[in-house]
DNA sequence: CTAGTTGCAAAGAGTTTGCATGGCG
DNA sequence: CGCCATGCAAACTCTTTGCAACTAG
């Protein structure tokens, strides 16, 4: 990722304008509309990531790997992520109690969380009051 | 999965003689030596999926569905599973704690936490003081 | 100019499926 | 004996890679 070119900013572009959205790779390329080649989405998307601008999300479904914007300068390493498994948002989440349990499970249970690889999942207020969560 | 055969009873067997382990579908043939196709190991576990005895995750490194044994009784809906990122191992955790942070997500954020779907990422003991933790 | 980037197509990896044969109940 | 399960191979999907042409710095 050493030059920034038309198609990455392109990309990044698209992404940054739906910052709640999570995309495939063909998502992507057919709703952007964008004239790219896949590979080159494959190779900016994996040089994003590394770079922390979009996060890579490995779908339960066992569909492809999703894509989704992550502003680089929020520090996603002092937060949790909760995601909701009906609408798909990401929800970047502040929360002292958060906190606390990770620092309890890691002084009484010896676990080291990693707050950026772990994702809470479950339903967010919008789709448990749609009536979207199963239980 | 209405009939028990010999290949179904031995993968599970095999599965739960190692219920600290997880294992892609290539690591479980080679392994236990089993002489039984891969299709019939993917339809076989797909089944248990299903059926709550095995568990299924998918790497975040990209490679194959990890599939470990998980004992159908045990109630995994009712505590929280955590994930060595460096010996892959899986441990199930009863923790009061935890159970308060999901209660305080519910009511403070408005996100009803599906702990089935999720998984605690970081660095176990063990890791930790062999140095496998890269922090 | 030089090195990183693109796009295409081919290669890979993991998983699913069709179909004839074999085994459980 | 009927129906499900198995095994093989082919099909599929997602992702990576090789290579020649292209372009940012």
């Amino acid at each position: 990722m050493k030059y920034s070119t038309k198609q990455k900013r392109a990309i990044l572009e698209y992404m940054k304008a739906y910052p709640d959205r999570c995309f495939t790779v063909r998502e992507l390329i057919a709703e952007s509309g964008l004239d790219v080649g896949e590979a080159t989405v494959y190779r900016a998307l994996s040089g994003f990531a590394a770079d922390g601008e979009v996060k890579r999300y490995v779908s339960g479904d066992g569909g492809g790997a999703l894509y989704q914007y992550a502003s680089a300068d929020e520090s996603c390493e002092s937060h949790f992520h909760l995601k909701c498994l009906s609408c798909g948002r990401l929800f970047h989440t502040e929360c002292h109690v958060i906190d606390e349990m990770t620092k309890h499970v890691e002084e009484e249970h010896g676990f080291r969380v990693d707050n950026v690889h772990t994702t809470i999942y479950g339903y967010c207020r919008d789709c448990v009051e749609k009536g979207a969560c199963k239980k």
